[in-house]
DNA sequence: TCTGCGTCTTGATACTTATCAAAGAGGACA
DNA sequence: TGTCCTCTTTGATAAGTATCAAGACGCAGA
């Protein structure tokens, strides 16, 4: 197993971390920092290509990203695979596991990445004890269904070339939340990837790449993606197909 | 308004209804149930077709449905609708409210129905001193994330002959889970809803209810619709398009 | 640097679903 | 009971995306 563990140092607490004003300390004072930070001892790196966990592994914790890049996906009983999200720094991954104490998606880093192991039953006592950390759980578990109805907004009224619009759109928001370069996207993810998230084909995928490249809304190398015109692109999945 | 208040007697209690075995109070004893009951005291009418919430609404309590049919939709920036639920008897709505305190979706009653009224703040100060409360309320958010994810494996990799036939039997199955007929299904939507909801086109949803029927799977009589070979339904939903 | 292999792009064609159109069925109300 | 209106069904055609196929590109390892 490469998933190793490292050191606990200061760098590595929920008090000193750069993500704290997206993931679950978000609102904490000092005190009940340190609090979390106590639970939130073991942090793993996760390097490229490696599973964090699969479906029906035992749902004992609740995974932070720290670093890094991950896809979510599910398999049918039929066999199809759906990819479900695509987290980066700050979100968690396992949330759907609390229902039934087992893990329904599989987690894979889509590069080297390190996470943050939160004991699900630990942190469920300390959420009677401190609320405002129970209210931003509350918030995250909330905001990630607000998430997954966005997707089903994509998936259900968007053509092709929307549909990949809003996914760059939506990646640029996120580096944007993050103090990152917003209109410099390095997609960790394939073609294909890209394709299965969005009910696509990966030739599909990639003729919308071209068009939106022709239209000179983005300029692509390989899996390296600008954003030239991010109103234009804005306006694309505002405004839906042009014929309406 | 048509939305009124009924009095909160013995009938309409957690500790007496039907659907505790879905709904909120799942695994609490009767001290605790006392405790919920004491939150859960407003039952509301909702009559056909008006909304209980819309977005942008203050965000102040979840709704279960007591009984009834729900309708949920969400309006996109750019103004297109996409139905993200059908909540019935047991099941929750607005849970997506809490990350922002305000309602993003569209609540319509699809048929004459009853919710009960969850003041949120209340129920999560009810939480920290309830484990076990705590405990069902992280089970349903964390269903209602498995549940979309459902819909995200439909939208994204189905046909429209297996979203019908996986719509069926998703409704078959909450209504066996609540002891009713599962093969007996009066929708209650439209066929256009019921497109919306799939990434489908009306008048596609009524070709592939025509096939199903064609094929011996479905009897339909309007919105009646009959499942006679549950087992065909679900084969054809497992091995998906037949060239595959 | 060269080779090999997986990923990506592009083209031609087939298939699925949307669109446009019209007729039929069902329910609400007078 | 009859009429109106909406919803549903069905047909013909168009559009969008998948499929099949081949070549280009880029990266890892020799």
């Amino acid at each position: 197993m490469s998933v190793t563990s490292f050191e606990a140092n200061l760098k590595h607490r929920c008090s000193n971390c750069s993500l704290r004003e997206i993931c679950l300390p978000l609102g904490l004072d000092a005190e009940e920092l340190v609090r979390l930070d106590d639970l939130v001892k073991r942090r793993r790196r996760v390097s490229s290509g490696q599973h964090l966990f699969r479906a029906g592994d035992p749902f004992q914790a609740l995974a932070a990203v720290r670093t890094g890049f991950f896809k979510i996906y599910e398999v049918s009983a039929g066999g199809h695979e759906q990819i479900t999200a695509f987290p980066m720094g700050g979100e968690l991954m396992g949330l759907d596991a609390i229902s039934t104490d087992d893990h329904r998606g599989n987690a894979v880093a889509l590069e080297d990445s390190e996470i943050c192991e939160i004991p699900f039953s630990r942190l469920e006592g300390l959420l009677s004890v401190l609320p405002r950390l129970q209210h931003q759980f509350h918030k995250l578990l909330s905001g990630a269904i607000a998430t997954d109805h966005g997707l089903m907004m994509v998936l259900g009224t968007m053509t092709a070339e929307l549909k990949v619009a809003a996914f760059l759109l939506n990646l640029s928001n996120r580096l944007e939340a993050r103090n990152q370069p917003p209109l410099i996207i390095h997609l960790p993810m394939s073609r294909e990837d890209i394709g299965n998230y969005l009910g696509l084909k990966l030739e599909t995928v990639s003729r919308m790449f071209s068009k939106l490249r022709d239209d000179g809304l983005i300029t692509t190398e390989g899996r390296k993606t600008k954003i030239h015109d991010r109103e234009a692109l804005q306006a694309l999945c505002l405004q839906g197909p042009r014929h309406i």
